[in-house]
DNA sequence: TATGAATGAGCCTTCATTCAT
DNA sequence: GATGAATGAAGGCTCATTCAT
């Protein structure tokens, strides 16, 4: 019988490892060891060494954006949700350290990831920001002809940043404690005039 | 005696196959032959092939952070001068493709860049902006409480992040379209309210 | 207790399995699978994947020369014999095409075989035919200074190679036909003269 | 500058290493100890391990027969070249013993040669035989209605029986002195009646 | 300085075999 | 006996780097 928490246990193996050493510079017979297992069997599981960095990015994204989705659903208004998303997306870094290093730096290379298999995770992400955002424009709390898609992309782009700011600044401090200042300059952004 | 423009046209072929095919993917022997030589002779002028990228990214964003430094000098005030300033990020990855695909996708791997050899170039441009930021604050144009790190790093994450979006994208569309809602928006987002 | 039917049923999903694909490029596992049972089960009743391709060689063969020594028995004189031993290794070819395939062309790995485990059989075979030879030398219709070891090899190759070349010509005539023609020419090579 | 002698080393230590261990249990890096180079050299000049082998083959098959060709060609009539062609093929044969081991034991894996890239080269062979015996019709020396494909066939497989039986029996006889029995029976065998 | 043939360490992947269930 | 998940040794191939010319 298939064990079927084998995958998973690879799959985390598989962070530590590339948040250790990059996915480049990571052998598969490092995740084995990781996960406590034998090279081969990690190849019962999955075909290649890129199908584990892709499955783990899939996974992990689908996984977040579900979440994100959830915990923002109970917020009163776009402008409550925008503030809890950031925060959100800070926190779930700031509490896995390894996927955030992963995600963050390894997972940006060219061709395997965003162009790739994993466009539709990340769009899911886009998606989301982008519904709160019409969402706010819809009830007058954003400027009633902001461009949604490139604010998005802002909006994204800002977090992304400061998270990979501070993965680079090997995590020196709290990364929590700048999001309700991103919320703040982002939502005064794009507030609608003489709100 | 060392041909002064060998060292150049092996970075200018550099860019051209990292573009192409990734770091990882691109070999030694590939470069060679983009830029016209043999493969040994990379050698006589890069220490190993992680130099290559090494000295393609810090030169470049050398070069970059310095061209923008010269060009936005002449505009008059710091809201002016962040117009030109997205305007120009644009403009230049507009114009030299290659080099975008390789600063906006490729170099995003762990150890070897922001981590590492080319933090302070990326630092020299964060400084750039925030130069900017604190002009614009000490002008009372921006929150004279703005957290300027934070919101520098979110104005070259929001940058970055359309310029990603863009390069992934193929690049079906101007970018330089996008420059001046980001700017307004992040201007807005910034600005001292009441002005 | 160990099921009797097992090992046959093996080693006859081994010779369709080794038919398709080749000795070297088969699997335990793909041998499992043609047998409908666990590959782990394999190894209950072969040692390794050697014993099964020298099993299968030698059962087919030791069965394959009794069977022809039976059937020649019947027929009156060392010509008739030799016309029936044709005919008969053609046609088993001809009804067992998988048994074909992997006699023909899969078992002529050096080492493994003729050389190795298998020789015993093969010399029966040899056997036979040489004492045909030698009967129809002792009743006058052979030449009475035949090399019989040369006119038997020469016997066992041409069946062979005509074999070799019906089954690489994926078998799109009959090989049966030929059957006459062949025992006609060697008869007449190894015939006393004026007879 | 590229050794034009490499590939030809290559083929050489290749035919002596497979002569040892066969092809499937020998190493590229056997072959390569063996022509006193380091493994990777070998795939500057072949693309795969297979490629090795089929070139070998290739190679050697169409000297042979380019060899047994001209030195037939001397001979004044069909009879005559049938027993110079038979003495050659097993000279040669005697003169390379590694070269016999591949070519008889180890290169009759299926897939790989007669029935693919070598079928070429083989054919050549059976054509120059299959000349021959219709040189032989034509002056009247053999039967007329001989089956030429069936004959040639025979005598093909029976001179490579004989040589098969020879290797494998560690040539421990002169193979040599088979050859004009062999071409007696033969042509015997296909003589024109009353000739 | 320039070349590019040669090197050989390194790694992904396969698969015969084992063994706990 | 039967299973099939797990093992781990083995090997083909790549490619950064060297060095004789």
């Amino acid at each position: 019988m298939p064990d079927p928490d084998k995958p998973q246990q690879i799959i985390e193996a598989a962070i530590r490892v590339f948040a250790r050493t990059g996915y480049y510079n990571s052998r598969v017979s490092d995740i084995a060891r990781e996960a406590g297992i034998a090279a081969g069997t990690i190849y019962l599981y999955f075909k290649t060494k890129d199908e584990i960095l892709v499955t783990l990015f899939r996974q992990k994204m689908a996984q977040w954006v579900g979440y994100l989705r959830a915990e923002i659903a109970g917020e009163p208004d776009a402008v409550a949700k925008i503030r809890r998303l950031v925060r959100l997306h800070f926190a779930v870094l700031e509490r896995y350290p390894d996927l955030a290093e992963v995600v963050q730096v390894e997972l940006r290379q060219g061709q395997k990831f965003f162009r790739g298999a994993s466009a539709q995770e990340v769009s899911a992400y886009f998606e989301l920001i982008g519904s709160v955002l019409a969402e706010g424009i819809a009830a007058g709390r954003f400027r009633h002809d902001l461009p949604v898609k490139i604010a998005t992309k802002m909006l994204f782009g800002a977090m992304d940043q400061l998270a990979t700011s501070w993965v680079l600044g090997k995590r020196g401090y709290r990364l929590a404690d700048s999001a309700d200042e991103v919320a703040t300059i982002f939502l005064k952004g794009v507030a609608r005039d003489g709100v």
